[in-house]
DNA sequence: TTATTATATAAGCAAATACGAATATAAGGT
DNA sequence: ACCTTATATTCGTATTTGCTTATATAATAA
C-alpha cells in the first residue's frame, strides 16, 4: 500500500483548528468518550456559545461527529478523517481527558443516555 | 521510560504556528535541509519580509535555529524541541520539501556556504 | 568610505478570530 | 398548549494575524 500525503493546505486547517487551547482540549476529551455540549462547557469553563462555535468549527472540518440524543447533542471523534493518523498523533502527546472526564462523573454532571 | 506528555498550552502554541500553509512548508523545506531567507522567498512567493516574519515567529517558539553565515543567515530544525516527535509526525505526513529543493539546485538558487 | 546584498524591524491596515450577550430553535415533560 | 432544558445562531467587539511599504541593520567587496 503506497503511503498517501496530505496536502499542505489541508493539513494547515487542521492544525490551525487543533492550535486552539479550547479545541484542543474538545479533541482529547472526545477523543476518550463521546461529550455533550453542556459537558464540555463545565470541563472546559466557557460559555456555552463558545462552545457551540469551537465544536462547529471542528464539525464543519468533519473532525468531529455530531449526534442528537433527546436533549443532547454528543460529538465524537472522526476517525475516518484523512488526518485521524496525525489527529492522533498530536492528543497521544497530551494528557488524556480521561482523569477530568471521571471527575464529572464522580460529581454526578456527565450525562448518559443509552 | 517515563512517558513525557506536553502542556496542553505549549502543544496549542505548536500547532497554531503549524497551523498556517506558509509556515508548514518552510518547516517541510528546513526539514530536509537548512534554508536561507532568500531560498526560502523564492521557493514561497513570498515577500522577504513576510518570510522573515514567520521565521521569527517560528524561531522565538524554538521551533528553529538560526545561523549567520557571511551574508546569509540559515534556519534549521530544532530536534531538541520538546514537540519534536509531533512536529515530526506533522512533517511525515506531507509531501517533503526534497523536490522543490531540487529544482532551486538546478535552477541554481541554492545557496552553497561551507 | 561607499556601495551592494541579505536580512530584520517598524508601522499601518484589512481580514480573521474568539468571545459574550441576546435571541432562535429543538426536544421533552407537564 | 406551555414551560424548561439543551443547543445553535446572530451580532457586536476587542484582539490577533499576515501582509505590504518603508526603513534599519549586518556583512562583504570595491
Amino acid at each position: 500500500m503506497e503511503k498517501m500525503y496530505l496536502k499542505v493546505e489541508d493539513a494547515a486547517q487542521v492544525l490551525k483548528l487543533m492550535g486552539d487551547k479550547t479545541r484542543l482540549s474538545i479533541m482529547r476529551f472526545v477523543n476518550v468518550d463521546e461529550c455533550c455540549v453542556c459537558e464540555l462547557v463545565e470541563l472546559l469553563g466557557l460559555s456555552q456559545p463558545a462552545i457551540s462555535q469551537h465544536l462547529r468549527k471542528l464539525k464543519d472540518a468533519k473532525l468531529l461527529n455530531e449526534q442528537r440524543k433527546g436533549h443532547w447533542v454528543f460529538y465524537s471523534i472522526n476517525k475516518e478523517h484523512p488526518a485521524i493518523e496525525v489527529v492522533q498523533g498530536i492528543l497521544d502527546a497530551l494528557p488524556n481527558g480521561k482523569q477530568e472526564l471521571e471527575e464529572l462523573s464522580n460529581n454526578n454532571l456527565r450525562i448518559i443516555c443509552d
